[in-house]
DNA sequence: CTGAAAGCGCTTACAG
DNA sequence: CTGAAAGCGCTTACAG
């Protein structure tokens, strides 16, 4: 491996001038910049990243900005261990990482914590954009400032982000309804439970719905399926909604619940006794993991929530540091989560390396 | 963030003492090292491992043995590039990985491989233990030597190795079973199919089986299961042990195959025109992952393998620089591949880090 | 037992 | 436009 010492000697210049050449930095003469790029190029010349930090002083502010985690039963406990395992990795590189988080049901919180990243002037931006206008509003913004920003977990159509980290919600969808299938009987009827509040806010939970309903279209006939949306949930709201449904000549079978609630459900269903009732949610937080290992919901989706906050502090580093360019999108898992292999879902166990 | 000169001058003693009690060197008196422990503690120091990489110029050679990749269609295609990604990373740290293979089905070509990996003189061993008897002695061999190894895709019971990466093969087959059990009505007799070939040289398979049945006598009464062994995976004896099953009155409806092969049943079954037996197998490479798509494997078990190849050298390396020890197992993941989330399982899409 | 000094490979402020 | 020199934080061979 050649260092710039060798290619300066070679050159005939001194490593000074080398490493404007590598960098592009100006002050080198054309004649003396080509001369130094040819060796550069015919030794295959990669600097050591090492030195070239430890030498290089200017340090690099990242701001995240998700949901606030308040326990480690949440969704978002997963995306934030990620980030702290990638912020300490890239510490070593000079890149400071500060962490902000907004109450996920609240948009002023949300839009304080947007006004508290702009005034720290970071060097790029990690953020879930709940809320869509006033997310996109903040693109544009960020793009003015000349700020990269990566998506995690939500996606937004703008051409003004660096990429998006996150699961296709359609597909994901479509396999909740295969299984579902395969645990109902074709003329049992099934329900889709969602709640109002999510509406406009998430975008991912109605795309999952009409995946779900697509497996259906495409593959069954007639299969009953109902939709039930109620304001929030919570235990009373669960129980009106459902109590209706379960008193019915035609008790639904199974239950859909296209997000991270699902735990809600199966509470219920336990408390009343009814594990005849099949279920199938979205995520793998603590609540989650405790039912799906009493078998008390059969499948949950898991999308990879550590490696969503992990590679978007990552990628967004390796652009800052390294100039590489991301891939505009990248798919994060679909995985099937059951009682036979719940184990090794648990965001908890994730391995950190030092080196 | 302290540094070693930081420390010294509080000290007051001199760089070289402080580095000398970091690393537990000889040549300091007990008072003098206990000053400067304090120091360290008080701070919490943690050296900056790119400085100390930089001005360590000690080399370190790290082995690692897998079956040979002569092609992308192979479950060992995805170990080899886990390695070759963390390979890549630990460069940077002075750890030169040697690349070595043998022939899965020829013992002598294992014990070749070991003799030349023993030549090397390495200071550490990320390999896949095949052969049972022949690795038994070859780690006991290591241990005399005061190499330590690090266990992939299979393991062996042994106090001598630091650690194994690999799926706990009894959940796996668990999973399995409860999987054929969904697709296949309670009536339909179901089959296994394995090889001879296997025996005694992958212990991994009978465990897969083992958990496969568990779950019928756990979960379902009176499922019939036929167990068929051929002598191995090839057109003709496929061909041979299946069509008498497929003329029989009860006519098998699904089919478990416990290791990567489940590609070659789904090839029979397609070109039979039997689109109605459901199959169920193991892992992900190109050739299974076809299968999968278009729906002719039904449900496949992929268990990250370039994860297994990435974290056997990352694991081994840090116990190498940092003395940092490993856990006795790392339990990778039992994922439930599909032709619905098929197209996220792909090794080829696995990122690779430059930071 | 301890310190001063050189050096790992790269970057930069300064002088010319 | 170019080079010599200092310095990033740590390690080590050498001198005492």
């Amino acid at each position: 491996m050649k260092t710039i010492k060798d290619i300066a000697e070679e050159a005939k210049v001194s490593t000074g001038t080398v490493d404007r050449v590598i960098h592009k930095r100006p002050g080198v003469s054309p004649k003396t910049r080509e001369k130094v790029q040819k060796l550069l190029d015919k030794y295959d010349f990669e600097r050591n990243i090492l030195a070239s930090t430890l030498a290089f002083k200017k340090k690099y502010r990242i701001a995240t900005l998700i949901p606030s985690v308040v326990s480690k039963n949440q969704f978002w406990y997963g995306p934030h261990l990620g980030m702290k395992s990638a912020a300490k990795e890239i510490q070593k590189y000079g890149v400071e990482t500060h962490r902000f988080f907004f109450d996920q049901y609240n948009l002023k919180s949300y839009k304080q914590a947007l006004d508290k990243i702009l005034a720290l002037k970071p060097n790029g931006i990690v953020f879930a954009p709940f809320f869509y206008n006033t997310s996109l509003a903040f693109v544009d913004k960020l793009k003015e400032e000349e700020i990269p920003c990566v998506f995690i977990n939500i996606d937004l159509d703008t051409p003004n982000k660096l990429t998006y980290i996150g699961q296709n919600a359609l597909q994901s969808g479509n396999l909740c309804g295969k299984m579902m299938n395969l645990i109902t009987k074709p003329e049992e009827p099934i329900a889709i439970l969602t709640s109002q509040k999510n509406v406009g806010r998430h975008l991912a939970i109605e795309t999952r719905i009409k995946g779900f309903l697509n497996y259906f279209s495409d593959n069954v006939k007639d299969k009953q399926i109902k939709k039930i949306i109620i304001d929030d949930f919570d235990t009373d709201m669960i129980e009106k909604a459902l109590s209706k449904e379960l008193k019915s000549d035609k008790q639904i079978a199974g239950i859909f619940v296209p997000s991270s609630a699902i735990f809600m459900i199966a509470n219920f269903l336990e408390s009343r006794g009814l594990n005849n009732i099949r279920t199938i949610g979205y995520d793998t937080h603590l609540d989650n993991l405790e039912y799906i290992r009493k078998g008390s919901i059969d499948f949950a989706i898991d999308q990879n929530p550590f490696e969503q906050g992990y590679m978007g502090l990552k990628i967004l580093t390796e652009y800052l540091l390294l100039n590489k360019t991301p891939k505009p999108k990248y798919s994060s898992a679909i995985n099937m989560v059951t009682k036979e292999n719940v184990d090794y879902f648990d965001v908890a166990d994730t391995i950190e390396y030092a080196v």
